[in-house]
DNA sequence: GTAGGGTTAG
């Protein structure tokens, strides 16, 4: 074993022994199971693959053991008590101590590939005008494309014929003409050529035919360098190839060849759309630890990745690395910063590191400002929004498309209707930013929820008019709007009118129907919406019209209701359940909509619906329809009735949240449920200190039973 | 888009 060990090669990813800087990382049990994994992986390199084993390079490094297995050990080792280390990690202070007899191993080049210099072109007008003639060229006929190459006006020499295929697009000509100059054989094909056209391919997606030519330069023995692998390597990553990627970066690792911070970036981009969030951290260490300093576009890598996962601390790590290796953040580093506060919950420290970005110099652009709308929106900080809006007109700072509908989405949230009113006509007057489907949507957003179905139906027809297309969420808006004035013939028509178009009835969209069929009164209103409902989601009528039925058996109710969830849009179930006793309830069919309540419970639909401490059992019902807030009290009740007649162990305090309603969409709970609550004379009263939420001690609580009960109470 | 890496919408 020893002397195995001795007789390892001393590989560029060899854990540094000396390096203290995150001592997690260097551990005995690790670094021998780093050992063994290198032993084994010796032993199988023979084991290479026809097309590889061509390669003489590959084939004469057969000891260099592949990125990834290196990285197995740690994850399948050290970094499978992930929290404890992530958080030493995130934590722990530097050490700058360095042992100065054991130098570190890179496991990156420090210094960039250079290109190769470009020899000027006198010719370079003439040049583009002949490129630009290519690719004026009907795309689609190959035969023409070749015979215009025939007539290139000047010899085809290196230079001329890389400036042209330079100038190529789209993929298909660039491959064309790479192919074409190889017929030629002026000139011997060189590194330089299959970069610039597998860049092109890279626009079109093309994986295979780069993976192909990678190979061809391999069997060719033209040498791929780091240009090449980087673009290899985020081509198979923009086809969300990952696997071979990774299988390409260890290739170059085989070869012996250094990835330079480019190259090393590129992969570290790929392991964080894996979310392989220790290996990042493993591979961004061992970097750093061979000297290298990251720069602005690996703080963003980071950042997002951080930002996907919901990581704050991640985040933080992130701030306090580029602080303390003194880089200073770009443009993208702060958007990509901005998002991840956002993503981790974060609105407040998003508005700081806005306000840090602005007074460090950096100009906001469109994603800045589109990230930070969505995050006001989303987070209901209506002043802030306003804010914004302000600086952004007043500044002249820079606005797109997505901006627009960004804002005009924020606007729906907030129930800006004003401010979206007026963005909407600037978008109407613009040149480039004319709304779209996803501009109307918004409005029908804000409209709907405001109740102002007249107004959303002037934007109906307006979109019949100028042919912009409705999608499933503005015609369900609408829809909703529509149920709430009930509006029942203007919303048959939207419906089919929308199923005309192009419309695909989703699961929001079905619940959308079923809650206006609660809503209806006289019950022909009722049956025009089923009729509705019918041509989207039969089955689900033939539920409402089960459980109308009072002989219909509670078997048979819960063998269709358990079906029908199954096939449901996850975050669609809760809002048909709530619908469905809703329905009950307004049939006063009390006792189904209880039945209802308990297969939602079953079935996981309220999940948090009762919370028990020691001292406190509480109610939440907030997301909770009114009906089965209703019902979901009254079984509540029923409970602790049972509890107190049998004289059992009860808390000290009993609370019911009902949330204070401030959305636009959800009011109403909190005040149906205040009158609920009064009518049974329920001692539950609204809590000063905590807003939508009704309290009541569990003395009132056991005398109101007590008062209400004639059962049989042992004192 | 002028040989390679990162950011924007229910």
């Amino acid at each position: 074993m020893a002397s195995n060990l001795s007789a390892a090669p001393d590989f560029h990813l060899t854990i540094p022994q000396s390096d203290k800087r995150r001592p997690i990382f260097f551990t005995a049990p690790i670094r021998q199971n780093l050992t063994k994994k290198r032993l084994t992986i010796s032993c199988n390199s023979s084991r290479s693959s026809p097309k590889s084993s061509r390669n003489l390079k590959e084939s004469l490094n057969p000891k260099n053991p592949s990125l990834s297995d290196q990285l197995k050990p740690l994850s399948a080792t050290t970094l499978s008590t992930t929290e404890d280390n992530r958080t030493h990690l995130l934590s722990k202070p530097k050490s700058t101590w360095v042992n100065p007899t054991k130098p570190r191993k890179s496991v990156l080049s420090l210094q960039r590939q250079k290109r190769s210099p470009y020899s000027l072109n006198p010719i370079v007008k003439e040049l583009r005008l002949f490129a630009q003639k290519l690719n004026d060229c009907d795309s689609s006929n190959e035969t023409t494309f070749l015979s215009l190459l025939e007539q290139i006006p000047y010899p085809l020499t290196r230079e001329n014929a890389l400036l042209i295929l330079n100038s190529l697009k789209p993929w298909q000509k660039a491959h064309l003409f790479f192919n074409w100059i190889k017929t030629q054989n002026s000139f011997p094909m060189e590194t330089i050529f299959y970069n610039v056209v597998m860049k092109s391919l890279r626009f079109g997606r093309q994986f295979e035919l780069i993976d192909n030519l990678a190979n061809e330069m391999v069997s060719n023995e033209i040498e791929l360098d780091n240009i090449t692998y980087s673009t290899i390597i985020t081509c198979a990553k923009r086809c969300n190839m990952f696997d071979k990627a990774l299988e390409w970066f260890e290739r170059m690792y085989k070869t012996g060849l250094m990835p330079d911070e480019v190259t090393y970036s590129a992969v570290l981009d790929v392991y964080a759309k894996l979310g392989k969030v220790e290996e990042v951290l493993s591979l961004y260490e061992r970097g750093v630890a061979s000297g290298w300093k990251p720069d602005p576009i690996t703080f963003s890598v980071l950042a997002k990745m951080f930002g996907e996962a919901g990581d704050y601390d991640g985040i933080r790590f992130v701030l306090q690395e580029m602080k303390s290796l003194g880089v200073q953040p770009n443009l993208v580093v702060y958007n990509t910063l901005l998002e991840a506060m956002g993503r981790a919950g974060k609105p407040g420290l998003a508005r700081s590191l806005f306000e840090e970005m602005v007074e460090s110099g950096v100009t906001p652009n469109e994603k800045s400002l589109t990230v930070l709308a969505k995050i006001y929106g989303k987070a209901r900080w209506a002043k802030d929004a306003m804010e914004l809006w302000e600086r952004m007109r007043s500044n002249d700072w820079p606005m797109d498309f997505i901006l627009f509908n960004t804002l005009l989405s924020m606007c729906a949230d907030l129930g800006m209707e004003e401010e979206a009113e007026r963005l909407f006509e600037d978008m109407k007057r613009s040149e480039h930013c004319r709304p779209d489907s996803w501009s109307y949507t918004a409005m029908l957003n804000i409209y709907g929820s405001g109740g102002n179905a007249s107004k959303a139906m002037d934007l109906f027809e307006e979109m019949s008019k100028l042919g912009v297309d409705i999608n499933v969420m503005g015609c369900t808006c609408l829809i909703q709007c529509l149920g709430k004035s009930r509006r029942i013939d203007d919303l048959v028509r939207v419906f089919n009118v929308s199923i005309e178009r192009g419309v695909n009835p989703d699961d929001r969209l079905c619940g959308c129907l079923l809650s206006v069929v609660s809503l209806c009164e006289e019950s022909e209103d009722a049956n025009r919406v089923l009729a509705c409902l019918q041509q989207a989601n039969p089955r689900l009528v033939a539920l409402v019209r089960l459980i109308e039925e009072e002989k219909t058996s509670y078997e048979t109710v819960k063998e269709e209701f358990r079906v029908i969830v199954g096939d449901t849009a996850v975050e669609a179930r809760r809002p048909f359940c709530n619908c469905l006793i809703d329905i009950c309830r307004s049939r006063n069919l009390h006792g189904r909509a209880h039945e209802l309540l308990y297969l939602g419970t079953l079935y996981g639909l309220y999940p948090d619906l009762h919370h028990k401490t020691a001292d406190e059992w509480s109610l939440d019902v907030r997301s909770l329809s009114v009906g089965a807030a209703h019902t979901a009290l009254e079984e509540w009740m029923g409970t602790l009735t049972k509890f107190v007649q049998r004289n059992e162990a009860l808390p000290e305090m009993f609370s019911a949240h009902t949330g204070t309603g401030t959305h636009r969409f959800s009011q109403g709970l909190a005040n149906a449920f205040a009158a609920h609550v009064e009518k049974l004379s329920a001692p539950f009263r609204q809590c000063e200190e905590r807003a939508g939420c009704f309290v009541a001690t569990r003395d009132d609580l056991v005398t109101w039973v007590r008062s209400r009960s004639p059962s049989p109470i042992i004192a």
